[in-house]
DNA sequence: GATAGTTTCATACAAAAGTTTGAAATGCAA
DNA sequence: TTGCATTTCAAACTTTTGTATGAAACTATC
């Protein structure tokens, strides 16, 4: 096994695992275990436990970011420099939610790890995650710039809120679907982004987003 | 020292430290320490770390329910047994992003708490929140009444993303307000929640645009 | 104030954690 | 092949974890 199978090994199984488990419940001996490897293999090839999981997270949010920041480039090529606020938001939520429910076992635990890890209290993670926020300064200012009539305390909360049901959409679909009784559908990727899409749209704009051909405008609503 | 309040410094101490911390990285050394008691106590008083997580949980949820339910009791009197959808959101949202976010450190600590709970995969917690669904289900089917013209579908994804929306509030508020430069104030308790429910609310009574219901549900694979 | 029942305490214990080690195995150039 | 560097392996080490124990301290009732 060349030296660059058995870190991918690692990397893939930890992964595996800390998508569905936290950083202090997953130990190595599990890792290890799941990857096929030797336990001081992670040590050899990483360091230490802390360092593993930094280039894990380092690996896994450039991937993300990368998907991100193309999908936000063309909606800005499409708009001539200033991409209209739905396709922001599909290039913040289509990625991560795409990942995460798609057929794709590999990125869908990428995603799952994302988010979990984001929630993460162990240092290591939390100093990788809080520079993180400039990725999302990328998206902020797209949003202002398409917005420029808009306070920007309120697209500040819109952002916020639009990252709040990508993530609880990730992380908590199980709920959702048993609540629902399965009314939910939790396949259909497309139609869960735009969902996510129109309601985020909604709130930043101050009024029905204009989403999609059907329905035709009612009154627009006032704030209550 | 009498019997209560040796339990009752434990369960503070514990809720204070899971607040920050996830429940694998917060020992029993860590607790008794910080609740000035012997070790040995916890396993006295409470059996088991387990035990003593699951009667924190159990202690937090029912006091954080108990003012959801009072709320939307109230909202429910005042319409005559159908709430407003307003009234329920704000029902729903208003006691967990009060105590967060007011200046009551130990009601803080308890939200903080319930919201890292949620997200906990540890067994014992993981049985007491999934049997805590039921009071969610209390919530929808007000919603249900409140629009009865909906789709049940779209009900249930207006209270999920409601959920996702304080959640993400309670446990990102540093991100939001790096990002935003300060100039989100998550002190303004009554601005959050208006935020949250007059979003939510315009999702769930269909002022913005609902998902294209010209779906042809393509294949639905199921990972696995 | 003696006694029975609680509660506290220091300490011990086994299991599990991350890490280290030194030898064995492997790969690769000369 | 030989020789050297890299990688793997089983085993041991140290620390920390949750739990158990038995004596001491306390409380309340008689």
């Amino acid at each position: 096994m060349s030296t660059d199978e058995t870190k991918t090994a690692i990397l893939t199984a930890a992964e595996q695992l800390y998508a569905e488990r936290s950083f202090g419940e997953v130990s190595l001996r599990d890792i290890v275990a799941a990857a096929g490897v030797n336990l001081a293999a992670v040590n050899y090839h990483f360091g230490s436990k802390d360092e593993l999981l930094a280039e894990l997270f380092l690996s896994r949010a450039s991937a993300l970011n990368r998907e991100r920041f193309t999908e936000l480039k063309a909606a800005e090529a499409a708009g001539d420099g200033r991409a209209d606020v739905e396709a922001i938001l599909r290039a913040l939520a289509g990625p991560p939610i795409r990942w995460c429910l798609g057929a794709d076992r590999q990125r869908s635990a990428a995603a799952r790890f994302m988010t979990r890890a984001s929630v993460e209290t162990v240092p290591p993670i939390r100093k990788i995650v809080e520079r993180d926020i400039t990725h999302l300064r990328r998206f902020a200012e797209a949003l202002l710039r398409a917005l420029p009539e808009r306070r920007d305390v309120d697209v500040y909360w819109g952002l916020h809120f639009t990252l709040a049901m990508i993530r609880q959409t990730i992380t908590d679909s199980d709920r959702l679907r048993k609540l629902s009784g399965d009314l939910c559908d939790l396949d259909d990727v497309d139609d869960i982004i735009q969902r996510i899409v129109s309601l985020a749209s909604h709130g930043l704009t101050g009024k029905a987003a204009p989403a999609r051909k059907d329905k035709a405008k009612t009154a627009a609503s006032a704030k209550g």
